[in-house]
DNA sequence: TATTTAATTTAGATTTGTCTAAATTTAAAT
DNA sequence: ATTTAAATTTAGACAAATCTAAATTAAATA
């Protein structure tokens, strides 16, 4: 895979999380994300898209291509693994290893990062709870997630449960919700948050928004 | 301390090399050492001199004043602190860490470099022997010597090795000489200055004038 | 729809680090 | 002591990445 320079990989990688939201990017956008004036962002796109990175019309905004994707995969996985590195081998605290790491990730080395990816012992997500992309691109979703984020229809099994007090548990068990417990989420109410969930062998019920934001679970 | 472009601190580090050897230092050998042409050296040599890093007259040779010696200094630091890393913790083979240590040295925080060197065990010589200055910029001095120079029968240990070529690490392998094996001569033969020297846990061999000038040891 | 406003792009300048080719200085050799 | 050769510097150009200010296009609104 061809090197880039510092400045584009940096456009790429904000291109790359900008897109996440919004699917396609606009000039004044990716300016404000990256610090600097619209008519840098242009000139920087005339290169991307001339290096086939990029999807780009004039006035119509832009986005990554597959080479772009792959491009900006590949930094955030380093990324996250210097992040990895910084927090908990050198014990920095979490709000500097961002800096940091936004000069590391520069460093070309793959080797340096594939065994650097061993000696961390292959973590998935970093201390922040964001995905590691693997040396393929491939990036883990995240394990846990709270039961108000589950998407609807969503089978997932309760791997753990927060604010553990009496009265909670007492709750669950009434339910029937334990840790391994299958269910599903069959409708959110926007008026409270309250849910309408379905867990096996037992009739549809609704939990509290309350209730909700302290169970977790997971999925394949 | 100011910061200095990745440009900037590879010509003032170079300067700091040649000096060790030469004091002073032409543009010619610069231009030699960075693989670079004469006048672009002149041009960094005018920009360093403004800086107040240099001592440099025109047609005359430059050398690096304290400022400048304290922030190539820096360098060599985060460069064999790097190179450390990337042998003990990573398992790099000892040719390939230069190359990545060029890139990681210009990382910019000083907490990394010494939450870094604390993680290492605060090590005082790097991978190739070379010392490692500390954060005041002292640099550790083995009492070491060239195997030549090496009474008969006395114990010691490899603490660098000069002329790093692949030939020559290929060779050293091959004896089974590294940093930190210990040895003894045991003969010197007048007729081509090699030496029979006996290394713990192999058979006794005999080894060039050559090669024996490039190994340095030390002991107590 | 016409007009105003906002977003985006272009034109042209600047800085950093590099280069080639020519000019200058120093060193070496006859 | 001249002349020749080598080393060094200058002059001018170029590419990358940025900027400001002006021009252009798209969107919003009256």
């Amino acid at each position: 895979m061809i090197n880039y320079t510092t400045s584009e990989e940096n456009y790429i990688k904000s291109i790359y999380h900008l897109q996440q939201n919004t699917g396609i990017v606009s000039t004044n956008s990716l300016a404000a994300e990256m610090q600097t004036r619209a008519a840098s962002v242009t000139d920087m796109l005339k290169k991307l898209k001339s290096k086939k990175i990029l999807h780009y019309e004039k006035y119509k905004g832009f986005k990554l291509n597959d080479t772009g994707n792959k491009i900006a995969i590949r930094v955030v996985r380093k990324h996250r693994l210097w992040e990895f590195f910084l927090a908990e081998k050198l014990g920095f605290e979490w709000e500097k290893v961002h800096a940091i790491a936004e000069e590391l990730e520069h460093v070309s080395s793959d080797e340096l990062i594939q065994r650097l990816e061993r000696f961390l012992g292959n973590p998935a997500f970093d201390p922040h709870g964001d995905p590691i992309p693997d040396s393929n691109g491939k990036i883990p979703r995240l394990n846990q997630l709270g039961l108000p984020a589950l998407p609807l229809l969503q089978h997932a099994k309760v791997s753990s449960v927060t604010n553990q007090t009496g009265q909670m548990l007492e709750m669950l068990n009434h339910y029937g919700i334990a840790i391994g417990t299958a269910l599903k989420v069959i409708k959110r109410f926007e008026f409270d948050g309250s849910l309408k969930i379905k867990i096996e062998k037992h009739p549809a019920c609704i939990i509290s928004e309350q209730v909700a934001k302290n169970v977790f679970v997971h999925y394949d």
